[in-house]
DNA sequence: CTGAAAGCGCTAACAT
DNA sequence: ATGTTAGCGCTTTCAG
């Protein structure tokens, strides 16, 4: 009965250890108490010895904070999801903090996880929203119960904090990056012509070949399927036949961009000597081809420590500061990060 | 007060407004009650009506039971785990339980997460060891105070259940599959030379390869990465001079199958006509080459469901019951699923 | 700074 | 079958 899933010890009986009562024990190893005494040094000991560590239902149901924060993707398969889960699994320190994980790839789904989870009084919240899916009411409707951070997705409540890539700085770099290298004509594959995010990426690539007075044409532009491929059948197109051909291929996905070396390796069109190509998402793919694909990834980093520091920062429910600090609508904030451009061979002329 | 988090009610509320006590409304809604009457409609409309949910703190607390079951990666990233994630989140109701994940990529990592899990009472744990990861101490020293699972991996206690891959099945369904293609010859391209698994398998390819009567060549089988590079490094080796080549490929993963069909095409060799290709774990992208990929695939769905049901039986700490039923040793159950063969285009002889 | 004591909301005995 | 009641282990007043 003592001793059973854990060290086998309730704080009452590193209290009795340590000779002091359990208020006390209490404060030292929650670290509500000043000074480092012999007192702390005898509970600390106690308690290790006991192999003693607090019940979470009773420091909860006492406290109302539970220790964990919920997450919800749309699925783990998803590489951005799975490279999130990667990166702000270690990050929260695993003592302190745990992670209940919920996946829905729909927004009935997801909207039924998030409940479920804030149900289960989470400390503090992160949706990473499936394509398409719409949280404004279901989130806002709880922000001031408890701090929530969106990251990604278009739909936002002005009461839910959001983690967003900012995809026109990333526009901007892949352009830049190839005027730098001397090219003067660009192809470029996006992805569904469905989404609004191809869309918007599309047109953004435009503007910025634009500014920088890069050349391409309407047939090198074309919406499309994420595959190997499409990647090859419209490199095929491109390469295999037209007089005037583009010095450079961005693609939407690495996916499409493999399906490009592949066709031009059949071409018997090197890359990157005769022809340039970038990727994006920084799928563990690039690092596979030959020669190594240059692409685009989200700064995972930071978006991780964006949305930490969203949570603690928010005052234990953070919309409802927004209209009583100032009185007026103080909108949640909004963090735009900018992806980094990994360059490796498949963008860079040797020289 | 009243209202914050949840719905902004106790069980005291429900009772009162259902003129019931707390006990009955605790019993109605837990399902711990025979009929269905008048009373435990009445509770239920309450309930409703005040947006009521329970307290999974207080429950825990009381009960020891949380709610909550425990899964232990090595990455998100990793496709196996990310495909297990996918299944299993949908597959435990999120109503009665819910997911606390842990991630740790080294053996060390992977016990912090494990203790800790086990520290938040967690009522099951389900565990897939990193590569190399020997959790055998460690998990049952607990076995005896929760439910635990372990997924794959080679060390195990005999107190833990285990369910595993049937890789010596895989390979016979595998080269079963070539020998009724018709073909007599076959390449083997083997994973990391330095993990055991690879070992593994490429022993039992080799088997299957004798009990077939299939002819093999020690030049055609190697260890080396899972990347695209080196399949394509290999394949060049073996169908770009060698007089005698190989009528089928095997890959020991999808990456180094893809590289090998990158070389084929390169060489004007056709897949399937010329030469079949088998891959191995069916990543996304077996479904994306050309032509796709024929691939071995992990049961998820019946790995899943085996180890909720093992955690479901085993009585509340698994192991107590090994020594004291029978009084002998009875070991933990072992489930090892068979994979399924996924038939492409890649390994089928167009008639 | 420390100790005593009051619950947090719920479930499981125990009565009825 | 329902109600009454005693805690689960902890944090947090409130005194000292």
């Amino acid at each position: 009965m003592a001793g059973k899933a854990d060290g086998g010890s309730s704080i009452t009986n590193v209290a009795a250890m340590a000779n002091v009562s359990i208020a006390t024990v209490s404060r030292v190893l929650s670290g509500k108490r000043s000074k480092d005494d012999d007192i702390a040094r005898r509970v600390r000991e106690a308690a290790k010895q006991l192999g003693y560590s607090v019940n979470y239902a009773a420091s909860a149901l006492r406290s109302d904070v539970t220790k964990t924060i919920g997450l919800v993707i749309p699925s783990a398969t998803d590489a951005f999801a799975a490279q999130l889960l990667d990166t702000i699994e270690p990050t929260i320190d695993v003592e302190s903090q745990q992670l209940l994980l919920g996946i829905g790839a729909t927004q009935e789904a997801q909207k039924e996880r998030i409940e479920s989870l804030i149900d289960r009084h989470v400390d503090g919240l992160i949706v990473m929203p499936a394509p398409g899916a719409d949280h404004a009411e279901t989130l806002s409707r709880h922000a001031d119960a408890l701090p929530i951070v969106q990251i990604g997705g278009r739909q936002t409540s002005p009461h839910v904090s959001m983690v967003g890539i900012d995809e026109d700085v990333a526009m901007e770099t892949v352009v830049r990056h190839l005027t730098e290298q001397g090219i003067a004509s660009v192809a470029y594959m996006a992805g569904n012509e469905l989404s609004f995010e191809s869309a918007e990426l599309f047109t953004m690539f435009h503007t910025h070949l634009r500014t920088y007075g890069l050349a391409t044409d309407e047939d090198w532009n074309r919406f499309g399927a994420c595959t190997v491929q499409r990647g090859f059948d419209c490199a095929m197109r491109l390469f295999n036949g037209p007089i005037v051909q583009p010095e450079a291929v961005v693609c939407a996905d690495d996916t499409i961009a493999f399906g490009v070396m592949v066709a031009l390796d059949a071409l018997g069109i090197r890359v990157p000597e005769d022809v340039l190509v970038v990727g994006y998402h920084d799928s563990p793919i690039a690092r596979t081809t030959m020669p190594q694909l240059t692409s685009m990834r989200a700064p995972f980093e930071r978006i991780v420590s964006e949305c930490l520091q969203l949570l603690a920062s928010s005052p234990a429910g953070g919309a409802a500061e927004t209209t009583d600090a100032s009185g007026g609508n103080v909108r949640a904030p909004r963090v735009m990060l900018a992806p980094q451009l990994i360059v490796r061979d498949s963008s860079v002329f040797r020289r």
